[in-house]
DNA sequence: AATAAAAGTGAGTACTCACTCAAATTCATA
DNA sequence: TATGAATTTGAGTGAGTACTCACTTTTATT
C-alpha cells in the first residue's frame, strides 16, 4: 500500500498525476488526451503508460490518492481531534472548526473530488471505491460522533447520523460549489468565507440541536 | 421561440433529442459519439447535423428544453401557484407541496438537469445560460416568497433569501443524488421518499423558521 | 403527372485518440 | 570503463471521431 503513497511515487508519476489531476478537472476526464498530459508533465507519452497502464489507470490513481488523504493524517484525524478534545466545547464551535477545516481542505483538493465525484456518476468502479472508502469511513466516523453528542444532549435524538451528516456535507458542498462556479454572478469576496460559515453552522444548528 | 418547444419540433428532431439526454446522462457529453445517437434515434448521422450544427447544438437543443420546461407551465407556475395560494398555510405545509412537486419533477427530469449540470462546469456558454435562465428567476421567484413569508413572521428576518434558497437547492440536490447513485448502498426503498422528505422539511424549517 | 423544394441518407474525409514498441538513453554494478 | 538492465522516448498504428456532401427519397404545389 506504501507504494501508492505520493510521497512514495518518483519524480515523473508524481508530475503526471499533478497535470493529470489539473486539467481533468477543468476539462473533464473524456476532454483530456493523454498527448496533453505528456506535454504538459515534460514526459513521454509512452512513460504515462509505464505507469498507469491505461488512461483510466491514471484516473485511478487520482482516486487512490484522494482515498489516501482522506483516509490519513489530513482529514479524519484532524477531525478526530477536534472530535476528541470537544468533551467541554460548545457544540456550535466544534461544527465551525470541522467546517473551518474542511473548507481548507476540500478547497485544497477540489480539484481531485471533482474529477472523482463526476467520473463516480459514470464509472461503477469508481462510485463503489468512493462509497467503500471515504463515505462509509465518514459515516462511521462521524457516527460515533454523533451518538456521543446525543447522549450529551446536543443532537436531537430523532436525527439519523446519515440525515445529519448529509445535511452537512450537502451544505459545504453547494457552498464550495457556488464559489467556485458562481463567484462572479453572486459577486462573493473571499473575506465573506467565515460569514458564510457561520450562516451554515446556524441553519445547522437549528437542524439537529436540542 | 416557439420553434424550441419540444411540441413543436419534427418527429425525428424530437427522437435525436431524446436519445441524446438519455446516452448523454448515462455516459456523459464527451463519452457519447454522434454515431451512438444517430443509431440509437434510426436516423442517419447527417440528419443530427441538419438538426444541430454540431454535437455541441444538441447540447444547446437539451439546454434550450430545460430552461423551457423551468420557464413555463411546469416548474414556475405550479410553485406560483403554490405560493398564491399560501396565504394561510403553514410554512411547512407549503414547503412539503414544493419539495413533492420539485422531487418528482427533478425526477422526470433528472437526466437533462444532470447534463447540464455537469457541463455548465466545464462550458462557460451552459453554465452562464444556467445563471441567468434557471437561477436568477429561481432566486427572483423564491425572494417574493421569502419576503412575504418574513414578513408574516414565519421566516427569520435575518436569513438572506439566496441562504434560504441554497439550503433547500443544496438538500434537495444531494437527497436526489443519493437516490440515483447509492440506491443499493444505503439500502433506500422508494416508499421511504415520503419520510425522508418530511425529515428533509423539518432541518429546513428549524433553519430558517422564527 | 410533372416539377421543385425539402428532408434524409451514409460513405467518405480529415483528424484525433489511446496505446505500442523498437530504439535510444540513463543508471547500477563490477 | 564496460556491460547489462531499467527507464524513457516519440514516431507509428488502427480504431474511432465529428462533420460533409453528392446523392436519393419524400413531400408539396401546379
Amino acid at each position: 500500500m506504501d507504494k501508492y503513497n505520493y510521497e512514495n511515487l518518483n519524480e515523473k508519476e508524481k508530475r503526471i498525476l499533478d497535470v493529470a489531476i489539473k486539467i481533468f478537472s477543468e476539462k473533464g476526464f473524456n476532454a483530456t488526451s493523454t498527448n496533453e498530459i505528456a506535454k504538459k508533465a515534460k514526459v513521454a507519452e509512452g512513460t504515462i503508460f509505464r505507469y498507469f497502464k491505461t488512461k483510466k489507470g491514471i484516473l485511478r490513481g487520482i482516486m487512490i490518492q484522494l482515498i489516501n488523504i482522506f483516509s490519513d493524517k489530513l482529514v479524519f484525524s484532524s477531525i478526530e481531534k477536534i472530535f476528541k478534545n470537544s468533551d467541554d466545547k460548545d457544540l456550535r464551535i466544534i461544527l465551525k472548526e470541522i467546517l473551518v477545516d474542511r473548507v481548507n481542505l476540500v478547497d485544497k483538493i477540489f480539484p481531485m473530488a471533482r474529477i472523482v465525484l463526476i467520473e463516480s456518476i459514470y464509472q461503477e468502479e469508481i462510485r463503489e471505491a468512493l462509497f467503500e472508502n471515504i463515505i462509509k469511513k465518514a459515516l462511521e466516523m462521524y457516527g460515533e460522533f454523533h451518538l456521543e453528542m446525543q447522549n450529551k444532549n446536543k443532537i436531537r435524538k430523532e436525527i439519523d447520523a446519515d440525515v445529519a451528516l448529509r445535511l452537512i456535507v450537502a451544505n459545504i458542498m453547494i457552498f464550495i460549489g457556488q464559489r467556485k462556479l458562481y463567484k462572479d454572478n453572486f459577486n462573493l469576496k473571499d473575506d465573506d468565507i467565515e460569514k458564510d460559515i457561520d450562516v451554515i453552522i446556524d441553519l445547522i444548528m437549528r437542524g439537529i440541536s436540542c
